[in-house]
DNA sequence: TTGAAAGCGCTAACAG
DNA sequence: CTGTTAGCGCTTTCAA
């Protein structure tokens, strides 16, 4: 058995509150004992239970977050920068993958209960109304990230998707393409779904042009669905001569799918992901992309989650928006026509 | 505050002991008694406390994981399958990334201790002295994953990593190639660095060709140090036609080298890599690997784990050695020579 | 079948 | 400065 305080305190010939505070750095304790405790842990190879602190200190240092796909390049950069910024404030993380299966979603935040984690962090907003009860219910300060659920009174750190994906848009009107596809997300994700799409759909409207449905697809963000959907869209009579994916991996996987079609990216099609994942860089011609501002918004959230943890009363509990970005890469280029 | 026990227990008009006993299914109570508790139960939306619980127990169902990257395609997969199979065993991960980071290896063993963690998996084999000993100190079981570290008496659950490359240098050399560039890893690293090393080295000899100095270089694994290391292959006065990368990511760095110099895969030079994760399909062309049953390591390290963890005596504490195989897809091709 | 009470390992009043 | 003691929320003898 590990040893236990009780055992330091024998061994050091002292009260285990001596010990105690020694451990929690008290400044009440003479220098010879504190130095008599410190052998005896030393000795003793003594590690206080987190367990038992817990218990009592009714704090966990533990943040449960919730993902949707680890394996995802944008969701698995933002997560690790989650981790960092926690384990800076020493905090713990406990991770869920939801891997499209809704009642694990459910289970896990009954776990983060269990656990008496400090705080949730969310990033995926397709959620039931059990869910969206039993979040309530808890007691315990959550955030969302990079996600924004219709529910109003929920607090998010996320980008305007509306803007990104309209400027988006309009990168590929400026570069004088008319014809301008759309490889969107799930419809009943209000963030990744919704907004980008009606980004996409008034950019086009704004500047005249007509919105063309065949030229329209909804996946679910994966590098597979990208490839199979621009198939679909390469199958028009006269295809788009560009398209916008909602997240590099679709976006990715669009540009095989014009690959395997034998045509060329960027001179038979253009095309713009979201994200600003690393495989933009992995991929050529390289990606061109909407970034978001992954590195700052898994520290942002964590930042602000600790401090709805400390029960800070000064912190505003509305949304954070950060700024996208268009990085140019060498996915995209000025359409001239040929007729 | 979250509703305890004996709060239940009040509303329901029994003792906790009683309650205590719903909750963990015991068969000696009452029917009635049993239906009371479980209504105030639910009245109350009542959580038992995992902390108290495990305090008592002796036991978190927690397992801790020692991960170098986990924005890695390798490492990013074989964490969601390990936590696959844990949730699906009630059992929890508490993460480690350690990104080059030692001190923190080191810091999180110790807040796994503290934590009083059920188990560990590391996946990371070049470790200080330091932490070998507070490894074995700790009396938790554990165990490494996709890597050996050279101390023999560690238990790995890993491919042939040796023969692995030996297969795949064997592959090229089969396709006619006789200069065949090497991207490796660390040397320091026995499973991913050494032994990969010496696979391909042994398959040169074996065949008669000369291990070729100019055409072996050493990297991290990653997508920057393989294409870096790419450039520096071709700039040999006379090129490779074909090279091994020691990951998937370092051969897709490879690839894109390759590209950016104006050449051609496979036309040019042939690429294989080693892993299988899931950007040999991202690419274009598609990435042939030496590939590690990602999926069926993960799930082997777990089931291993919970064995030594439940006590199991019949566990054999030796290493797991998994089939690794080859997948052909579009970056290698038969060489002829032109001269 | 049920309940009283001890104890898991630690912190924090409260005394001295 | 230092020690005694009462919990933190739960499980588990041991009796009834």
């Amino acid at each position: 058995m590990a040893p236990k305080i009780k055992d330091v305190a024998k061994q050091a010939g002292v009260s285990v509150t001596t010990v105690s505070r020694v451990l929690n750095g008290e400044k009440y304790v003479k220098d010879d004992l504190k130095a008599r405790v410190k052998r005896a842990i030393d000795e003793l190879g003594y590690t206080p239970s987190h367990i038992a602190r817990s218990l009592v200190l009714k704090k966990t240092n533990l943040i449960g977050v919730i993902v949707p796909d680890i394996t995802s390049s944008f969701y698995s950069t933002i997560l690790s920068t989650i981790e960092r910024t926690a384990s800076l404030n020493d905090y713990n993380l406990m991770v869920c993958n939801i891997l499209e299966d809704t009642d694990k979603e459910l289970k896990y935040l009954q776990i983060f209960k269990q656990m008496r984690v400090d705080g949730i962090i969310i990033m995926h907003e397709k959620f039931s109304e059990e869910i969206r009860e039993l979040i309530q219910s808890l007691d315990i300060p959550f955030l969302f990230s990079s996600v924004k659920p219709a529910d109003q009174q929920f607090v998010s750190v996320i980008i305007d998707d509306y803007a990104a994906a309209y400027d988006a848009t309009r990168h590929l009107i400026g570069l004088g393409h008319s014809r301008i596809g759309f490889i969107g997300g799930d419809m009943r994700d209000v963030t990744s779904g919704q907004n980008r799409y009606l980004g996409y759909s008034n950019a086009l409207s704004d500047c005249g042009i007509k919105v063309e449905d065949d030229y329209i697809r909804f996946g679910d963000y994966k590098t597979q669905s990208g490839y199979d959907l621009m198939k679909e869209i390469l199958a028009n009579e006269t295809r788009p001569t560009a398209v916008f994916a909602v997240s590099d991996d679709m976006a990715v996987g669009a540009m095989n799918g014009i690959h395997d079609c034998g045509l060329k990216v960027p001179d038979d099609l253009s095309v713009i992901g979201f994200d600003g994942s690393q495989l933009t860089e992995q991929v050529r011609p390289r990606l061109s992309s909407m970034e978001q501002p992954i590195l700052e918004m898994g520290k942002v959230t964590v930042d602000k989650l600790l401090r709805m943890i400390a029960g800070n009363e000064e912190e505003p509990l509305n949304d954070v928006i950060l700024k996208h970005k268009l990085v140019v890469r060498d996915s995209c280029k000025a359409y001239r026509d040929h007729s």
